[in-house]
DNA sequence: TATTATTAGTTGAACCTTCAACTATAAATT
DNA sequence: AATTTATAGTTGAAGGTTCAACTAATAATA
């Protein structure tokens, strides 16, 4: 048995925090699946600062999205082997590349939102905007704690 | 582009979940580490119900952590190759394979709890215990969300 | 300018997750 | 008792994550 019932407490926090990590990200995935479309949570997410800055560089993708660059590098060839994006040279900074939206990337971008709009509304059902804010809120001090050092 | 900033806002607090659960199991892993520990958080988390209840099932091994059958067959695959655990079959129900500790697996249970505890610590800096509960409860809502369906 | 250090991105290995299909066994139904 | 259904666990494939080592190119320094 854990005699510490404080460090069991943790164990399922950290538990709680996977499960609810894994089954938003399968909810979105059968939705999307259930409207016809062929899109990973991970895929989705990287798409979006392409979407909002066409041309945007893996390291800033990497940025804004909080994915390691490796994890990058092989979401973005995937949504390059499914003809979503395309990957260019930057001409002044030759270590650089740019990553570009294709029209097929465009049109599952678009597709995908109404879906990531009932997720939510699937995720947030009987909770409060207050409820949101304070975990929003403790999440960024715990991710704060952790990115220091 | 995204026009709609509460999607927007939706999509940050998914990444946001997404990088506290990696940032966590890292900052574990990292600690345990550096006290010359190889253990992952997953097999951490798949080793306390054994612990606890020495042959007990795959099945409530997956209950206890919240995690998919896959995945528990193939971390126990991991921690048997590590000689921490022991696969053995049910007597009466020959589907059933309950696992049991070894001593190597109960000595390592026993260093590596120190390392959650300081892994709690350093995620849990300046954070109150009423922040804590907070998450929980609302992690709890949203986990409800999705399981039912 | 030549050397050194840093940065951007890639690769391969090991692990975890999901899905779908599978084996083996037990329980329920006819 | 024989057939059907349900349950426990495994397997293989595809995707995502981390680490460490790597390439290529730029920036900094001697």
């Amino acid at each position: 048995m854990i005699k510490n019932d404080k460090l069991k407490n943790d164990i399922n926090l950290g538990m709680l925090i996977g499960q609810v990590h894994r089954l938003s990200t399968k909810r979105f995935v059968q939705n999307s699946h259930n409207s016809g479309l062929d899109i990973s949570m991970d895929q989705w997410i990287v798409l979006g600062p392409i979407w909002e800055n066409d041309g945007v560089s893996h390291k800033e993708i990497s940025e804004y999205c909080l994915k390691d660059k490796t994890s990058v590098t092989k979401i973005i060839d995937t949504l390059e082997k499914k003809n979503l994006v395309v990957r260019v040279s930057d001409q002044l900074d030759h270590r650089v590349k740019r990553v570009v939206l294709s029209n097929k990337g465009k049109e599952l971008f678009l597709q995908a939102i109404p879906i990531m709009e009932l997720t939510r509304d699937q995720l947030r059902e009987g909770i409060t905007e207050q409820d949101i804010e304070s975990l929003r809120s403790v999440l960024t001090k715990i991710y704060n704690n952790l990115v220091s050092i």
